[in-house]
DNA sequence: CTGAAAGCGCTTACAG
DNA sequence: CTGAAAGCGCTTACAG
């Protein structure tokens, strides 16, 4: 900085304004100020830009990771804070503000609050809104100035940043794929039990209607019935698919798109005595799934990184509040694994789940 | 650490040689100021440490990518540089030095040649020595107070700092498990054909034990035949893969433990017709491979993360560099997955693979 | 619009 | 063994 300065006869002050963005030069100089800088391969030192400045302030505004749901949550909790944890020297600083299920609009009016009082905030880390209200919140705080990194949804219309959501076309389309493996490849036949949730749910509903295209696409020999039901009447859906595998005629293969569904089929698996005699997918890598799959009642379980999901997004937020980065999408997908027992043991390190 | 001087009325300079480690504290004092600062919540601020002190030195030591093994030495050198490219403003330079293949030992002598002309390394990424004098030139380099970390194995008696090595055992477990899965489960019967590459190789020898002892334990029912030979007899290795194809018992699954077997699997599976007729599993993620699995020539390919290998014996070495951060092992063991046509493109993105 | 000066929190080189 | 001073490369607050 000092050498350009040194060269165009202007001050390091002139130079930092014109490379920093910041306004108080003339266009003509900044664009003058910014060549020199390239052809001397100038580029600026993280350090010191750090060192000096003030910390930007983000907000992470997510479910509390105490009720249903726990360990999606906690593993969103815990990619914000590793991100948070890496940058507490690089000029960013966080506030955590996790709300209880059903009180979200509180939290994100207490913020707004705050934000008419005067207070400054830069960025936020919020998840999906879903009603009305939620949403008109989060556009108030966008207006507000504020960037707003969606997580495990998308609704441009808030005039979000940017959203990260994890891959459930990718998801379904997988778990399909292996389901075809299972059963025999391209000409498979045979039956398929799915446990599709709820279909408002946009994560069952994305993964449900990919498993369906894929099959009938891919092995249209195979017959896919669905079983629907989420968290709200998960005992009627433990009774339902109690019957399904009691009876002679029952399936090949059962597969659920969610969490709480896989740990029902594994219970279930267990409960009627069939591991190691039906086929079983699960979705989500928790205690209970990795446990199932460390016993061979499920095949695989698809890995859809929750906590990588939320790194991203905290990453995209930050580097482009301290550099101005602009990521090439503003919607960012994670990426889908199916695991197995032999390599299961590196997803429960990830997710800090210890074998019991 | 100012508040930390005031509070012991010392001055900062103590207190910042006391928690810094360095010399010229009494050790009295330094236990009392490490304690002071502890209760006081304190941490060393990255970016002031990093701005002023100088940078430390790493040179990085692998097979240029210009030879047989392309793709697997250009991924490691992508890993380094990558964490390279991150740390360019915070206290670490690096200094690149490829070598072609058989000229190791060559590029390590110049090395040791400067070290005692007085020029200081403090740390150094190199490819797993293979032959003695790689050994004993490495062994001296590790004697002139260099950190070395290994790449792709491990040679304890160097005194190498720590190692980085692909999960082999899991790769391997992990494509029997798969194979298992194709072939009907536990009660799984069949041949299977497996390109076990050269025994000397210790990757290829690995995969290979640990994909037998898992069919062994799991599937004992399953016939595994080996098909050994690896880069220097590809063309054997071609017309016997061919010969074995052609005939009618030809084996259910083929799979390859490395990744020149891979390509010859896929060419020899679409020469003899046999796409959707055979099930054949693969290594390694590369264009070729990548373009098998996308047109269903493979149903899978174990992926070993050679990026990641190296990105992360490269933190390891400068964190422990920088910041004095020992990790809990000194080997560090690589995830491995496997790929399907569903999730390949984030697998391709990684690797900088462009579908056709 | 432009610049001179102070200072971010640490590390270094040097003096006592 | 201990400390006073300078300075890393930038950013800020302020003066012209």
């Amino acid at each position: 900085m000092k050498d350009i300065a040194a060269k165009l006869d202007v001050s390091v002050n002139t130079v930092h304004k014109a490379v920093a963005g910041k306004p108080g030069v003339s266009e003509a100089l900044r664009a003058k100020i910014i060549e020199t800088a390239e052809t001397m391969g100038y580029h600026r030192n993280e350090s010191a830009s750090n060192l000096r400045r003030k910390d930007l302030r983000i907000a992470v505004c997510l479910p509390s990771a105490t009720k249903e749901g726990v360990y999606f949550y906690s593993y969103l909790w815990k990619g914000c804070t590793r991100y948070a944890h890496e940058q507490r020297d690089h000029g960013l600083s966080f506030e955590m503000l996790p709300y209880e299920l059903g009180r979200y609009t509180d939290v994100l009016d207490e913020l707004l609050a705050r934000l008419e009082a005067g207070e400054h905030l830069d960025g936020m880390i919020a998840y999906n809104p879903i009603s009305d209200e939620e949403c008109a919140a989060l556009t108030r705080i966008v207006e507000h100035g504020v960037k707003v990194q969606l997580i495990d949804g998308d609704k441009p219309q808030t005039g979000r940043f940017g959203a990260a959501i994890a891959n459930y076309g990718a998801a379904g389309n997988l778990m399909a794929e292996q389901a075809v493996n299972l059963l025999g490849g391209r000409a498979a036949a045979g039956n398929i039990l799915l446990l599709s949730g709820d279909a408002y749910t946009d994560s069952h509903y994305q993964v449900a209607r990919a498993f369906h295209a894929y099959i009938a696409e891919h092995a249209p020999a195979l017959k896919v019935e669905d079983l629907p039901g989420a968290h709200a009447d998960v005992d009627r859906l433990r009774a339902e698919l109690g019957h399904r595998l009691a009876v002679d005629e029952r399936p090949d293969l059962v597969c659920s798109v969610f969490a709480v569904g896989s740990e029902t089929v594994a219970d279930a698996v267990v409960e009627h005595d069939l591991v190691g005699k039906i086929r079983a997918i699960g979705n989500d890598v928790f205690p209970e799934s990795a446990e199932a799959l460390r016993r061979g009642i499920f095949t695989n379980v698809v890995y859809k990184d929750p906590v990588g999901i939320a790194y991203r997004a905290s990453k995209r937020l930050g580097d482009n509040l301290l550099w101005g980065i602009v990521p090439e999408d503003d919607v960012c997908r994670g990426p889908v694994e199916l695991v197995f027992a032999s390599n299961l043991d590196q997803y429960c390190k990830m997710a800090g789940i210890v074998s019991v």
